[in-house]
DNA sequence: GCCAACGTTGGC
DNA sequence: GCCAACGTTGGC
């Protein structure tokens, strides 16, 4: 068993539609390293945390699971699309997606400033400097960590 | 293959 | 809206 976390701007995608829609596709992935660990470490049954960047709150929102093998990147070929690749081929595609399914949706928002806080989570790659990869791993003790702040703030 | 210019990400 | 950090592009 593997956590993640996937970052999403909420005003393109929010944890709001992944529990209206229940499970979608995980597009739009444009970054190679991202793409290998969809494609290579990522599995069905691994544990994903949900994170909302550029938004008036910023934090990790709920949790989700793999529910695919990982699959070509539908977008890239919709000439239009935001995530059109005209120099993926059919025959070799570029990007990969994955399915991801809902699982939980906290009560309330367990904010970056809060993360920042936490000693157990100053490692996390979420809180470098700089890092942009839209999905990172996380070692079991940092998802487990987050789950208990959630909790936590569910009792206030 | 180097590296400057440019575009994007994302917190503030 | 600003800007730092970083990935990508493209000329050489």
């Amino acid at each position: 068993m593997q956590y993640w976390l996937f970052k999403t701007e909420p005003s393109t995608y929010s944890i709001d539609d992944l529990k209206r829609e229940k499970t979608t596709e995980w597009y739009g992935i444009r970054n190679y390293q991202v793409r290998n660990f969809l494609r290579d470490a990522i599995k069905i049954g691994d544990i994903v945390l949900i994170y909302h960047s550029n938004a008036e709150e910023i934090g990790v929102v709920g949790t989700a699971v793999v529910a695919s093998d990982a699959y070509p990147d539908t977008e890239q070929f919709k000439e239009g699309s935001k995530y059109y690749d005209p120099k993926s081929k059919k025959e070799n595609p570029s990007w990969l997606s994955r399915d991801i399914s809902f699982v939980s949706q906290f009560p309330e928002i367990v904010l970056l400033a809060d993360l920042k806080k936490e000693k157990t989570l100053k490692n996390m790659l979420i809180l470098r400097p700089g890092n942009r990869l839209s999905i990172t791993p996380l070692k079991e003790k940092e998802f487990k960590h987050i789950l208990t702040l959630a909790q936590k703030n569910k009792a206030c």
